[in-house]
Order: C-alpha cells, then sequence, then structure tokens
DNA sequence: TCTGGGGTCCTAGGACCC
DNA sequence: TCTGGGGTCCTAGGACCC
C-alpha cells in the first residue's frame, strides 16, 4: 500500500522561536528574522557556537555549528541571543498539541521536526497539498512561526522534501521527482552523508546524489561497510521505517559539559562529575528506570577525547552508588591533560518496577532511595538549588550542571 | 575551529570459551 | 610454542542526527 507521509520542519526553529516571543510579549518591535541574528551561547564560558541563524545571517555565509567568533567577523553587526530551552519545549509542545487535533499518530523525530502519516486521511480533509497548506498556516496564525512541510511516499523522501526551499513552503518529492528533484543535489544533502562520507564520496568521484544512487552497491561496500548500502538506498529514495506511534523509550542517560576553565586536579573534576551525576539520576528515577552501564567521557584541552566504562554489580538509580563508580572510571581514565569537557552516561537501562534486590545490600539500598526521593522532593518543591552537597560550598561550582527532568510548563497558547 | 549538548548505531580488536 | 578456527561478549572510538 501506498503510504503518505508528511515531514514537517519549523524553519530556524530556536531564532524562530525566540522572535515570536520577543513580538508577543513585546520585548522589542525588532523581529530577529528580519535582520542578521542567530541564537548563541556565551563564548567567556567557551559555548561559542551558532545554534540557529536568521535568513539574512545565512546570507553573510554564517553556518550552524560555527564558532560566534567567526560568525561576527563575517557579520559585525550580528545580534546574538542567549537559547532559551524552557520556551523551545513549550513552542514545540504547542505545535504537536496542532498535529493532534488531526493526527492519531504524532511521531516528534526532535525538537523541531515531526513525521505524519497522512494516509487515508484525503476523504476526511483533502489532498495532501492542500491540507499541508492549512496546517502550515494554521501554525503561523495561531503559533506565529513557520514550518516546512515535504510530501512523499516514506519518511526518507519526505524529510528531504522539506529541505528544499525555505521558508514557509511545502515541497512534494514523490518517487517520480527523485531524478528531477533529488539526484542533482551534492551528496553531503542526502540524509546520513555527514563530514566524513561526504569526504570519502569526493574522493571516490562522486558529488551528487545522482552519482551515489548510480554507483555499484558493492564498491560502497568495500569502503563505508554496511553504511553503503544505507547510502546508496537513500539515494535511490528507499527506505522502510515506518511513523512511530510514539518515541521508543531511552537506551540511555547523559550529561556534559564544557567548562569555563581547563580543569587540571582531580578534587575539581571530580565536583563537575558529581554535578553532572546529579542530574543524570533525578533524570533516571524521574523515568523510573535502573541502570547497570555507567560511563565517562573526557575531552582535553586540545580536543582529544577518550571514554571509559563499566558495569555495575547491579542495577540502580542511586546518585551515591553511580557517583562511586564514575569516579573509579574518571581515575582510571585521566592520563592529566587538562580537560575543557566532562560528561556521564548511564546505560543498560531497566524498569525500575519488579525489579529483584539482592537480601544482602537491602538496608543500604533503602537509606539511599530514601534519600534521593527526599532530595528529588525538596528540588522539586523549592528549586533545584534549594538543597546542594556540602561538597560545592566556595567552590564557584553549579551543584547541579546538564538538563533537568522535563518540568510540567504551560502552554505556549496561555502564556501568549 | 576562538570548535555545545543531547542522543543512536556500527565496527575493530581483544578476551575468553570450546 | 615455529600454536586452528569458530563463536560470543565487551570496550573504545567514531560516524551520524538534531
Amino acid at each position: 500500500m501506498k503510504h503518505t507521509i508528511f515531514h514537517i520542519d519549523v524553519n530556524s526553529a530556536y531564532l524562530s522561536w525566540e522572535a515570536t516571543y520577543r513580538i508577543n510579549t513585546q520585548v522589542s518591535c525588532i523581529d530577529l528574522r528580519t535582520i542578521p541574528s542567530i541564537i548563541g551561547g556565551d563564548e567567556s564560558k567557551r559555548h561559542g557556537i551558532v545554534l540557529a541563524k536568521s535568513i539574512p545571517a545565512k546570507k553573510y555565509g554564517i553556518k550552524t555549528g560555527e564558532s560566534l567568533f567567526s560568525a561576527r567577523q563575517k557579520c559585525p553587526s550580528l545580534v546574538i541571543v542567549p537559547p532559551n530551552y524552557k520556551l523551545f519545549m513549550q513552542c514545540s509542545n504547542a505545535m504537536v498539541d496542532i498535529f493532534k487535533e488531526y493526527f492519531p499518530l504524532v511521531e516528534r523525530y526532535s525538537v523541531d521536526e515531526c513525521f505524519l502519516d497522512y494516509t487515508n486521511m484525503s476523504h476526511h480533509f483533502g489532498s495532501p497539498i492542500s491540507f499541508a497548506h492549512h496546517l502550515k498556516d494554521k501554525i503561523q496564525k495561531e503559533l506565529g512561526f513557520t514550518v516546512n512541510i515535504g510530501i512523499s511516499n516514506n519518511k526518507l523522501l519526505a524529510k528531504m522534501a522539506s529541505d528544499f526551499e525555505k521558508p514557509n513552503k511545502i515541497h512534494t518529492l514523490f518517487p517520480n521527482e527523485i531524478q528531477e528533484k533529488m539526484w542533482p543535489l551534492p551528496v553531503r544533502d542526502l540524509f546520513m552523508v555527514g563530514r566524513a562520507s561526504n569526504a570519502k564520496l569526493i574522493k571516490l568521484g562522486i558529488y551528487t546524489i545522482g552519482e551515489l544512487a548510480n554507483s555499484d552497491p558493492e564498491l560502497l561496500y568495500a569502503h563505508f561497510k554496511s553504511h553503503g548500502y544505507l547510502i546508496h538506498a537513500y539515494a535511490n529514495g528507499i527506505a522502510t521505517s515506518i511513523v512511530k506511534p510514539c518515541s521508543p523509550e531511552a537506551k540511555g542517560i547523559g550529561n556534559s559539559t564544557t567548562i569555563s576553565f581547563d580543569v587540571t586536579d582531580s578534587r575539581t573534576a571530580k565536583l563537575i562529575l558529581l554535578s553532572l551525576t546529579e542530574t543524570v539520576c533525578m533524570r533516571l528515577r524521574d523515568s523510573d528506570m535502573i541502570a547497570k552501564m555507567v560511563s565517562v567521557s573526557i575531552k582535553s584541552h586540545d580536543f582529544i577525547s577518550l571514554s571509559h566504562q563499566m558495569q555495575l554489580t547491579e542495577s540502580t538509580d542511586i546518585t551515591n552508588d553511580i557517583y562511586k563508580a564514575i569516579c573509579t572510571l574518571f581515575d582510571e581514565a585521566w592520563n592529566k591533560e587538562p580537560i575543557r569537557h566532562l560528561g556521564i552516561r548511564v546505560s543498560s537501562l531497566s524498569s525500575k518496577t519488579n525489579t529483584q534486590l539482592s537480601l544482602f545490600d537491602f538496608d543500604k539500598h533503602e537509606k539511599y532511595t530514601a534519600l534521593d526521593e527526599s532530595i528529588d522532593k525538596i528540588r522539586l518543591r523549592y528549586g533545584n538549588t534549594s538543597i546542594i552537597r556540602a561538597s560545592f560550598l566556595h567552590s564557584g561550582l553549579r551543584p547541579l550542571n546538564g538538563g533537568m527532568p522535563e518540568e510540567n510548563y504551560p502552554i505556549m497558547s496561555s502564556l501568549l
């Protein structure tokens, strides 16, 4: 059966959302989307990269991911605004709520992208193109920002289509349009061809998606292993993934941070690791999961990364137990190079309910579980900084680091 | 590169077993 | 030790996405 799939992509999401917010709250009468502007981090904290850009900023050659320093060199009058992730989540939720008015099934691919399955909906809502216009215009009218919508028979082609001309546009990329609309594009534009694959393909003399589509899959396998078969199929518009009812359960939970200075002593490093462990464990408990695998990653002053991982003897969600493992891993892994970035991650997750506990650890387990529970409650009620570990006092370091469990933000319409 | 933070998946190589 | 051939599991690193 032929499916009809939509891919919705918010145009310059972070920037559009901030612009919409500023207009609606009269913070400023200037629409950020109409001037060279970007959403970016704080250079003094070494978080200085471009997260999103306006179309006028793009005209200066500014790219997502580049340093603020180089962006400002390209455009000295550039307006730089810090990210407001709570706002972004509200805007994303508001958009998903609109989709749910029509679609029983919304796949949230990222904060600013969704897949929808329009198969068999034409007799209710009209042709895919006319309904896509209705959807796009409704979002703009009710929420104030624009989206691109890509339409095809599978997710890959719908996603490629939404990436064509922007903003506020609807494109189709049905199989009979592949040759004309997709094959002339540079191979780098294909989903799953990143920097490394692009460089290797260029060396093989493959420059366009069409050339990739028509190259020998065995040659690709020789250079890319299974990834070669994947990008060959994608270049031919072949993909089998279906729109999923909801996001599958997470495989792991991690937080990481770039530190505003180079860390050269293990005491400071471990305090930062503790601040990351606190937030990761809060998220873990929030999701009612326990973890068996723990890993630490370190990025040095000269951008060399290393990682180290271990299995715990038993799955847990106890901050103290996970932190102990983190410290062991750090001591084993650190080569004394100055540290720029630290990360921790837990994985091999299982559901907390109906898990057996060894009798041996029962008392200790009870004690720490009760402790974590109380701390989580106090933080939920009085704020995340209301209770912190004594070791952070006078340290000048943040006691919690990285994303927190999702709070219940008011939906956007009530905010505007 | 004055180069973020959250993820997923794949693979090479080593340990270990028979 | 002038040492075979599978299989499985684990780890570190790297690729990709937003």
